[in-house]
RNA sequence: GCCUCAGUAGCUCAGUUGGAUAGAGCAACCGCCUUCUAAGCGGUGGGUCACAGGUUCGAAUCCUGUCUGGGGUACCA
């Protein structure tokens, strides 16, 4: 094993690297892609949760990673505004507003103390249904038609029947109710990621481009032309076992409507074909999937390869799920009347430590989230122990070039340095200005500290390329805590600002160099850097 | 059954292409604020890296098997 001494003169020349980088980690190691990623793409049929909200850090991380890389990304969001869910939802709107005329008075024949719901269930429980009806019953016109709706299925409704023997409504007021809903569940949706800082520039929704667009046909007229279709039982079938699927697949089925798989096939299809605005097309179509959609992959690249595309420009994510622990055991998420939303956690424990928390840990192990522990999480989070190096840092820069008045004597000590001369230090250094960095310290302990913590900074544009090739934002999160830690223990043994101003001067590039690294690592967290804390 | 992810300190988890004495945060204990922010630092205690084989000069890491836990195995989305 090599065991070669890192000189002096290296270490000043990766800081000085570092000062005059635009933007320090930046590297081309991923130049040659232009990638189309696609996560979050939840249903409009509720308000986003935890698991989004592990999709979402690590989708917006691994974006600024990949750019940081060098590569081109565009972060889509695939909006399932089509199928089943949407009908579910619309029908427990539907019951919530039978519920709201109801406890008005306003049923003929029906008792407002009358348990409509008794026995039932609703498919989407949520307190947050209670809303929707309310704003359907407020739009112009819709509760007239519901009173008009509910005459032609009281009898039905009093004598039992069950929300999900369809019909028992009509479908004007189900396409109504759908159109006003989902619009208004995305936008929170969509509010609620721009507010932790989570921008998709493509939203894509599968009801109109897919299905009223014609997509899917002509998706599956192609797969046949191919060969890969076939009727059987009834039913289209895609013969993915031919691509090592265990098992055909369902495309169209019996009742003549289509699978799920038919229209993301179509949607694939279309980000293979689609032409970029400087005329290219993506090379890597990428997707962060759940490890509940596991099984789903093969069938997939099967259907990329059948109609022609190269099935190793498709790659998933695999993230594992997320566990709601509610007084410490494990709660499945979803269909309870009273659920967490990703919402209330961010209200709780704010963006910077959920976004933080959510990517220090590989994708590839299961979250927990404990929810008791959401509260308490805000001071033991790590996050706080980065942005306070970074704190410590600005603090530091203002004390350098600020008079400070002392509080007992009155006397004000003049600043260490001019602003000015900061900058212009900094953009003319050289490595050999650094010298008084490592000739002016006290002790072999200062100087091991030192070294580590600049080759910990040299080490950053590695992290980067480790962490975009192996889609592993963790690894950013661990060397921020990493180089504070350096940080922290340099700060605690050796002063920055001294008498000497030679030494002084050579510290604070030190200091820059780490600021700025400190401060693009969060950035590609999308976690804010504070000045002050 | 098959596919897949995981099992590392009391708890939550890092450990990248195999590399030197296995790390961090939290929790426990002992120190450190007249000096750049103590949301910090130093120290102590705490580990048969699930288990058994194998490959290798060298394994938490690679291979095989076993055990335990999560997820999947739909004409749901």
């Amino acid at each position: 094993y090599l065991n070669f001494k890192i000189t002096d003169a290296l270490l000043s020349e990766a800081l000085t690297g570092i000062i005059h980088a635009e933007a320090p980690g930046k590297n081309n190691s991923q130049a040659d892609q232009r990638i189309l990623l696609e996560y979050v793409s939840a249903n409009p049929t509720g308000p986003l949760h935890i698991g989004h909200g592990r999709w979402a850090a690590l989708g917006d991380s691994l974006v600024r990673i990949l750019r940081h890389s060098g590569a081109v990304v565009t972060p889509e969001f695939y909006i399932n505004d089509f199928g089943f869910q949407m009908e579910k939802l619309a029908l427990s709107v539907w019951w919530r507003a039978v519920e709201l005329l109801k406890q008005e008075g306003a049923l003929p024949g029906v008792s407002p103390d009358a348990d409509l719901l008794a026995g039932r269930e609703l498919p989407y429980p949520g307190e947050f249904v209670i809303e929707l009806a309310q704003a359907y019953l407020q739009e112009a016109g819709q509760r007239q038609a519901m009173l008009e709706d509910w005459a032609s299925v009281q009898e039905a409704v009093l004598q039992g029947g069950e929300p999900s023997s369809l019909p028992i409504w009509s479908e004007r007021i189900k396409q109504r109710i759908i159109e006003l809903v989902a619009p208004r569940i995305l936008a929170d949706q969509r509010q609620l990621l721009e507010d932790i800082h989570v921008h998709f520039e493509v939203w894509t929704s599968e009801k109109k481009a897919l299905h009223e667009s014609g997509a899917v046909e002509r998706t599956l007229k192609q797969l046949a032309d191919n060969g890969f279709t076939y009727e059987s039982e009834g039913a289209l079938w895609f013969r993915s076992s031919e691509f090592g699927d265990e098992k055909d697949r369902v495309l169209r089925k019996t009742d003549g409507s289509y699978t799920y798989l038919t229209a993301d096939i179509a949607y694939h299809d279309e980000k293979f074909s689609r032409v970029r605005e400087d005329g290219t097309r993506y090379n890597r179509i990428m997707n962060i999937w759940g490890a509940d959609h596991h099984g789903y992959i093969p069938r997939m690249r099967g259907a990329i390869q059948a109609l022609g595309h190269d099935p190793n420009q498709f790659e998933v994510v695999l993230g594992q799920l997320v566990n709601l622990l509610v007084d410490g055991e494990r709660s499945r998420m979803g269909k309870r009347r009273k659920m967490l939303t990703l919402r209330d956690v961010v209200d709780e424990v704010g963006v910077d430590a959920t976004r933080f928390w959510m990517v220090s840990k590989s994708a590839d192990s299961a979250l927990d989230f404990d929810v008791d522990l959401a509260a308490s999480a805000t001071s033991e989070n790590p996050v706080f122990y980065v942005q306070y190096a970074h704190a410590r840092c600005c603090s530091i820069f203002r004390n350098a070039v600020e008079p400070s008045p002392n509080v007992d004597t009155g006397e004000v000590t003049p600043p260490y340095l001019q602003v000015e001369e900061l900058d212009k230090l900094a953009r003319s250094l050289t490595p050999s200005a650094l010298a008084p960095l490592f000739n002016a310290l006290e002790s072999d302990k200062e100087k091991a500290v030192l070294k580590t913590l600049i080759l910990h900074l040299d080490s950053f544009e590695d992290t980067v390329a480790d962490a975009a090739r192996l889609r592993a934002p963790h690894f950013i999160a661990q060397y921020a805590m990493d180089v504070a830690a350096n940080f922290h223990s340099f700060y605690n043994v050796c002063r920055i600002l001294t008498p000497d101003p030679e030494v002084t001067k050579a510290r604070l590039m030190l200091i820059l160099a780490l600021r700025k690294t400190l401060a693009q690592a969060l950035d590609l967290l999308g976690v804010s850097a504070p000045e002050r804390m």
